[in-house]
DNA sequence: AAGCGACACAACCGCATCTCT
DNA sequence: GAGAGATGCGGTTGTGTCGCT
């Protein structure tokens, strides 16, 4: 209301950070912890402004984060995720170890959005080919979509015609034919000598255990435990705690795959599912059985 | 080699929400 | 309870890189 925004102040500087000073703000909070932003900037000395340092941190500098490619598992816990939850990323966030929101965001708006429009062409034109939509959405589970916001086109576009099981194994595709043909992100060599500070820093840290514990390990966002509290949807409320529970036993054993697989399985196939594999085989020129070993929480 | 467009990602902006007094 | 400040979140933009012509 009338507040002026933090960044207003001339001579704030503003675009990428350089290598020093990201290990000014990196010794900082080594000393200080993260954390009252507005001070950091005063008492390191960066002429940059809080919501930036917080977010240089958040973002790329924090310890624990993964960066590069997404594995075919994060991948569909995303697309799930987001079918689930609409353009919560930082919710989607909460269930993806060593992900930022921004990078989920980064990696749907970019990648998975592309691939579910691509889909769902697909979808149109075996329509026209094996009969109308409706006749699959009767058989199977169409899940709300609980972002009301209308910047979430991309989610309504495709909870409305895709059912639980297609989505989760939509993910398949991308990952079987980008797999091959993705690099590893490479970075500036900048960023390589930051990582490497986190490295050591990190490696004091875990034998000290100043790390708070909360950087290194997801939480269940507010935002979910929202979710499960507020929403009146029984369905959605039930798809949630499943999928707490599945992945739990993920992160618990990330080898029990083929459990978790003959339990989605054991619900049963439908016609819509199957037809998603077929895209998807055509899509990516991987079999069925790849398509599954690929997906190692579905 | 130069120009151009597409793509990927870091960072910014504005609003919402939380916290403190 | 109200107001101000701090922090979080989601959408968008800017810019560097890569591939094609």
């Amino acid at each position: 209301m009338g507040r002026p925004p933090c960044c207003d102040k001339v001579g704030i500087k503003k675009g990428p950070w350089t290598p020093e000073e990201d290990i000014i703000l990196v010794s900082y909070i080594q000393e200080h912890g993260p954390g009252n932003w507005r001070s950091v900037p005063t008492n390191t000395g960066l002429s940059r402004c809080s919501k930036s340092c917080r977010l240089r941190w958040t973002n790329y500098l924090r310890p624990g984060i993964k960066r590069g490619n997404f594995t075919p598992h994060e991948e569909g816990m995303i697309i799930h995720l987001q079918a689930l939850l609409g353009n919560k990323w930082a919710a989607i966030a909460s269930y993806l170890p060593q992900r930022t929101d921004n990078d989920i965001k980064n990696y749907w708006n970019t990648h998975l959005k592309k691939k579910l429009k691509k889909f769902q062409a697909g979808l149109m034109d075996s329509n026209n080919n094996f009969g109308p939509p409706s006749s699959s959405s009767e058989t199977t589970t169409t899940l709300p979509n609980p972002s009301s916001s209308s910047s979430s086109s991309s989610s309504s576009l495709f909870a409305s015609n895709i059912s639980f099981h297609d989505r989760t194994n939509l993910s398949h595709s991308h990952s079987a034919s980008s797999s091959s043909s993705s690099s590893s992100t490479t970075y500036a060599s900048s960023t390589e000598n930051i990582s490497r500070l986190l490295q050591g820093w990190m490696m004091r840290s875990s034998s000290s255990s100043s790390t708070p514990s909360s950087l290194l390990k997801p939480e269940i966002s507010k935002d979910k435990q929202i979710l499960h509290h507020q929403n009146d949807s029984s369905n959605k409320k039930n798809i949630l705690q499943e999928f707490d529970s599945s992945m739990l036993s993920s992160f618990d054993d990330d080898n029990d795959d083929d459990k978790q697989r003959s339990d989605i399985n054991s619900n049963g196939s439908d016609p819509p599912l199957l037809f998603l594999e077929k895209w998807l085989f055509e899509e990516s020129n991987v079999g069925h059985e790849d398509m599954m070993e690929l997906s190692p929480m579905f």
